[in-house]
DNA sequence: CTGAAAGCGCTAACAC
DNA sequence: GTGTTAGCGCTTTCAG
């Protein structure tokens, strides 16, 4: 049998909540007291027990992250163990426990979710995607529970979110490149229910409508594609008539397969066609060539996304702080976008 | 105020026993009751409060990961991912939830764990790593909590642990390299502090002597190590007089650097040095040349622990169960390792 | 098959 | 400053 607080009350000579007190630094404490029983405690190996103390205070002091399903995230694990890391790290700092959840589909996500905050097990949730018309979303926010988004929820423009300007962060990405002097710029997205795909060929768009220049239907891919079918992607693509010397792409990994590609069919890069594209995760300054992405500071994401939610959880949801927090982005030039264009 | 058992159970006119009981399906109960019971928690949005349960079952249902300290994890992302994954869809099939910590070095590790397993939030722990002399290992051994292990522990083999065999992969990956006609093969190790690094070193140099070939210090690069050291080592490296037409790495990302750095150094790979290297992370078929890799099922490594962590926490420690589970590996041929020797 | 009662370990008024 | 008391929401004997 574990040592609970009795023990510890018992053997200081003094009562349950005298210990209580000690434990949570209540303010009207002997120090005298205060010294023995943490002494008593210390020697007996006393760990308060964190479900006990739950159940009365209604507080769990952890919150919960959900994975997207795995489809979704085979797309970048990558991306996700960063935002992991931030969250866990900034949680454990404040005093929180994470927890990690997932569900097959979308009834079981809302399902999890629902055993886990009604049961009262934690006290908010992170989604770490912003999927369009979300069950889950909907369930978090008609319920009244204190969650953040990573990215940002279409249907409700004021819950609580963390995201990058995706639409800026892809303008400056394509003016990168119109800055080189291409004019011909191609975009492969991803999977087009993501909030960012849509984001991101939106600024995509815009930069090219700014600077006047032509943007054709056939020079968009849509779709979430990596090896075989981005190679017969990429087979057509390079193929056009009039073919880009330039695109912007939804991820790094996405880059890595179309670079594989276009290696396979003799492509050189940057010569034949220059690259760009977001997350800058490790490995993109090891490929050959090296990635010019958008760093979109992931780490910071999660940092912030967690820092969010516990504020929100512990000062209500109503305080008027940055109801969205933008993390500032910042393009690192590799080789793969090193190539300009003379103006014909 | 949630609604609570007893809400349930004075609606349904029944005793709060009754409802607990109907929740937990217990034997003795008429299915007519039961049958009303579960409507009336359906109606009223009933959700028992894991907490109390806990409280009085002492048993929490849960597990936690211990993620490693962020200057190990940058080593590879997508292990630990994969990992989690594997851990997190096993556990919530066995209806656990899975909690994930951290500490930034030892003593704080230590003292999660020992605040998570005293304070009774969850009932076992998943490490993600093996280090050599591992004061958490030495905690959770000598507390007797539930615990197993990614890899292996030196100092406790007889601890639950699930791993790869990496003598035998790393001595198949020397295999491979040796019947391509290799005679001078090299080896660039891992943080030498970690346990896998040490098996794969041992595989790697049994697979030698078995085949009578000379091995060199000089040909073993120790350490973790990316970019600009991997550059400095390998720029020596192939500066070496009889430089090995060959290596073994120990991981994925370190390959990419090595490849990044042998482009720079304009060395062709397969041709100029073969690669073999461990993890089969889903980049490694897109980088230039796609890279041959020892697939370790890292899914079912994690999948794996959860289901012995669980299973070790329902029945016991002291089962006649396998204590150390090894998960097949098995070798991916690509590119990079694609260029024989012929012998003089 | 079901109800009554005790209690898991802790906190939080309310006394003194 | 510290003790007393009453639960938090649930499970679990023990009766019946």
């Amino acid at each position: 049998m574990a040592v609970t607080i009795k023990d510890v009350a018992k053997k200081a000579g003094v009562s349950p909540s005298t210990v209580s007190r000690v434990l949570s630094n209540h303010p009207r404490i002997s120090v005298e007291t205060s010294r023995k029983v943490k002494e008593i405690m210390e020697q007996l190996g006393y760990h308060p027990n964190i479900m006990a103390k739950s159940l009365v205070s209604k507080t769990t002091n952890s919150i919960c992250i959900m994975l997207p399903k795995s489809a979704e995230e085979l797309f970048s694990n990558f991306f996700f163990m960063e935002l992991i890391r931030g969250i866990v790290t900034q949680a454990s700092r404040l005093g929180y426990d994470v927890l990690i959840s997932s569900g097959a589909n979308e009834k079981e996500e809302v399902e999890a979710v629902s055993r886990l905050l009604n049961g009262r097990r934690v006290d908010g949730v992170i989604l770490l995607y912003s999927r369009k018309d979300d069950p889950v979303i909907d369930f978090l926010y008609e319920n009244g529970h204190h969650f953040v988004l990573i990215g940002r929820s279409e249907r409700y423009p004021d819950t609580l979110s963390v995201d990058n300007d995706n639409v800026q962060a892809s303008y400056d990405a394509a003016k990168h490149l119109i800055s080189l002097g291409h004019e011909r710029i191609g975009f492969v997205s991803g999977p087009p229910d993501l909030v960012f795909s849509k984001d991101r060929l939106k600024g995509f768009m815009d930069a090219l409508n700014d600077a006047g220049l032509e943007m054709r239907p056939e020079w968009i891919v849509e779709g979430e594609f990596l090896q075989d079918s981005g190679y017969r992607a990429m087979s057509f693509f390079m193929n056009l008539p009039d073919r880009p010397t330039a695109i912007v792409l939804i991820d790094d990994v996405v880059s890595f397969g179309v670079l594989r590609s276009l290696h396979e069919l003799k492509y050189k890069v940057p010569e034949d066609l220059c690259l760009v594209s977001f997350n800058n995760i490790p490995l993109s300054e090891l490929s050959t060539p090296p990635l010019s992405s958008i760093d979109i500071g992931i780490y910071n994401l999660g940092y912030t996304a967690s820092q969010l939610l516990i504020q929100s959880i512990e000062n209500g949801n109503d305080k008027n702080y940055q109801k969205r927090q933008i993390i500032p982005h910042r393009l690192m030039i590799r080789e793969s976008s090193m190539h300009s264009i003379s103006k014909k």
